[in-house]
DNA sequence: GATGAATGAGGATTCATTCAT
DNA sequence: AATGAATGAATCCTCATTCAT
């Protein structure tokens, strides 16, 4: 059966590549994801970050300008996460030696794991939070999470349909309602997130309604549909 | 054509029912409208509210407790004209005596006129970026925005299907999909939204995919599908 | 046995001479007297008292020009309220055609019933409150409460020495120690206020030792002294 | 001839102990302590304590969480030296040695020197204003300066009993008749307090009437009383 | 690298009071 | 006699930031 939150193997390699940090400087940055997640960064002072850190308020303007900087700084973070994982035409070609069509399409839907996710979480419930006022996560939003994505959905389907392993229909409007669904996720994960109980999150509905969408891209009809 | 913002007329009355406030009160809950639309709740002070209505700060607190609870009011409103604008279950019934499907499954896509729209399109933006730090605005998007019109989109789809009206499939996965699709733009359009191009916003690209959907709905199969 | 709160009956007539105002005044004075006492002037606004009292806050301002001058009233009904109950000399001669010596002393503990006893309890803790700030509730206090009350009791207890009643000794210092036992009496009375339970509090303490005075009044020696 | 405010010196080292407090910080504190002494803590804001000691409103808050927090220590120092005063039953056997009942008795009569006295003057009066309404002033008006300074009067008196140095008496009622005249006699210092003027209080009175109760406890019986 | 001290600007809110009605 | 609307001044307090050390 298929499995949404357990990707196969990536085949390109994926150094995790960490960005390296001086230790007061990750821990003040990892304290301002935490609490910037938490409570929205206008909601959430430099004074309460660094004495969360347990370090002197005035040590973080040692590493950082100013608090906008070191929203700056995790947004960075995030965006290069991001791109990482957005599958290229040519992963697609590469996957497709092994993966059957369902399995590919799986790899849509991203995918995060460990220490790794828990940034990703709090990460995007900043970028969804901040979008409406800081530029820079708009642009996040609107490039990397909707346009990037949908043209990565779309150059899917459309080398599935080009080989024949799907029925041929309309894969611009689909990777749009595809990615727009995606995203609505993403708010709505964002949304619910509540520190600690991130990992219980209910992502039953998500997965059934991912399944849906891979069935509709695999018949080229809506599910249980009878024509 | 379609049009997706002019909905055929209402069969049942709505009347207007407009919130009556003193001068003064509707001055500054226009003005915070705007401006918390503009640049977020937390980014707006009630000096600035205040002084943009031309009155005195503390003027404000003989209308409103406290600027929490200003922002109540504005999400009370909007909840009030949105819960207004759901379409029920006999109102479909109703429709459907002139409607063509394309026609009814068209009013599942909200639409405002006038003023209203402009303070529903601020209001929406408010919403969205309070969902996250606001438990009122948490339910009012979860509750209000994706359940209570996912359950009136399937309503729709079951009634159609029933009738033989459209072919049927699984209108659980649909009207989710659905929903979702049109919380994403509801999500994308706050974002977008700059004050003053309020009218200019494109809303072209979410016409073309909205009509996709509705195509998916009446053939039961994705837009152009070649089985 | 000797009971210092109930003071038997005065001779002189006192007409309870209440003090007459409009409704609504007396209720703000009421509501003021109750909420002053409770939670102290500076700590109570025009507001609190007018919402608690019923009616629009502008309307203390038809009855009083200024909170000062609310708070004015209730030291002066205070004030004519206590110079009632001094015991002057014409009095104490009065008092002695039936009174023992002890039931005279006895007097000079004041007492109030009923509703002006909570009237007296709560201004009283206003004075104390008020005493360092407003000069007219320091005049109050050191005039009235410490003077004229060192000067009553120096007058009783002259005449029962130019009498006979009691042994002789010096009247200066022991109505000074008498007079400020009550003060310091009253002072810690009002400090133990607590709205409600004032009724309960225990004033038997306050009871034993105004019975040490009046012993050592009575004998000329300290109470339990072998000589 | 008796001084009340000179004490014989201490047997037991009594260090000044100082508190230390960074400069700023105790530029704060004394101008506090002036501050609210003569204008009561509700009529002094933080703005001018911090203008009229020279410096930022918001540095105040670099030391003080809050301006109750100001008068907490304030509070606190009082009771730290409050209690470095208070006689034990060790320290009067030890005075005995050397001391005549008299002068032993002199020294349950308060007495603090320069600046020491100054800040207890203030301090008190302070304490007597807040007593009412705060409930850690209360406290440190019922439990220390009255319950603490009556047991260390009765014993006392008790010692100079038993040792036959003074005549048998109930040592009961006149600790508390004592104690309460002191604390009278404290709050009409408080009460009577103008700044500048502080020196120049009339404490006469007070030592005349406190030689009155040395007398009593001396002689067993009331002052010029001739049984 | 890191910190303690200090600050200017601005935050929400309260308050006593006024005035036209 | 009573009130609704409005306000100026002040309140406590927070914040991001700077700077000398």
């Amino acid at each position: 059966m298929l499995e949404l939150n357990k990707r196969s193997e990536c085949k390109t390699e994926r150094k995790p590549e960490v960005i390296q940090m001086p230790k007061t400087k990750g821990n003040i940055f990892d304290t301002a994801v935490e609490m910037f997640a938490e409570r929205g960064y206008d909601n959430v002072s430099m004074r309460e970050i660094t004495r969360m850190a347990g370090i002197n308020e005035s040590t973080a303007y040692y590493y950082y300008n100013s608090k906008e900087s070191l929203l700056d700084e995790i947004l960075s973070v995030y965006w290069k996460m991001l791109a990482r994982y957005l599958i290229t035409k040519e992963e697609v070609e590469l996957y497709l030696e092994t993966d059957t069509p369902r399995e590919l399409l799986v790899r849509l839907f991203p995918s995060f794991q460990g220490e790794e996710a828990v940034f990703m979480q709090r990460a995007n419930r900043i970028v969804c939070m901040q979008q409406y006022t800081n530029p820079r996560a708009r642009d996040l939003v609107m490039d990397q999470l909707i346009n990037k994505t949908t043209e990565s959905i779309k150059d899917t389907l459309d080398i599935l349909i080009e080989r024949g392993l799907i029925p041929a229909f309309d894969t611009d409007s689909i990777s749009f309602v595809w990615c727009n669904f995606l995203f609505a996720q993403s708010v709505k994960h964002a949304n619910q997130f509540l520190n600690g109980d991130s990992e219980q999150l209910k992502i039953s509905s998500f997965v059934a309604y991912g399944n849906a969408l891979i069935d509709m891209a695999v018949t080229g009809r809506l599910p249980g549909a009878i024509l």
